[in-house]
DNA sequence: GCCAACGTTGGC
DNA sequence: GCCAACGTTGGC
């Protein structure tokens, strides 16, 4: 048994959108169509029960909502090809005031974020103090 | 809409 | 196994 991780999820909200997260509620949904082998590897280490971020690219540009992992890494049901795989997610709560890029980009301690880093990334580890420096400047609370 | 950064593909 | 060409992502 070891200590839950954190991630963050992003996402194109035309194609999946916090929403459309939100809807499916408990039963949630898995992470599909990710076709980049850092991303799948990071969705390999997950385990139930991990916390997420889930992040609106492109014109939105914010963390939105927190996940939970619900199932582990599995074959994508998208395509046939065995190398990719992903997690399911579930909606845990909605960030009370969403965290833009821009906030993140300006604190001193998110500056090694994955999302400051590597902006291409579209699955990465978050660190707990980003955790929850996030989740401080979110206004969400366990 | 542009383009930098990055990942993938395929010819050699 | 290298690397040029190409495609995609996502911030601006």
């Amino acid at each position: 048994m070891s200590n839950l991780a954190y991630w963050l999820f992003k996402s194109e909200p035309s194609t999946w959108s916090w929403e459309d997260q939100l809807a499916k509620g408990n039963q949630g949904e898995e992470w599909d169509g990710v076709r980049n082998y850092q991303a799948r590897n990071f969705m390999r280490e997950m385990q139930i029960g991990d916390r997420g971020f889930f992040y609106h690219s492109q014109k939105d540009k914010e963390i939105v909502g927190i996940v939970e992992v619900i199932a582990e890494a599995h074959q994508d049901s998208t395509t046939d090809d065995e190398r990719w795989e992903c997690v399911d997610i579930k909606a845990i709560a909605s960030v009370p005031e969403p965290v833009s890029l821009e906030m993140i980009k300006t604190d001193p301690r998110l500056s090694d974020m994955v999302l400051v880093k590597n902006s291409r990334l579209s699955v990465q580890p978050v660190t707990k103090a980003e955790w929850d420096a996030v989740c401080d400047m979110g206004g969400y609370k366990e």
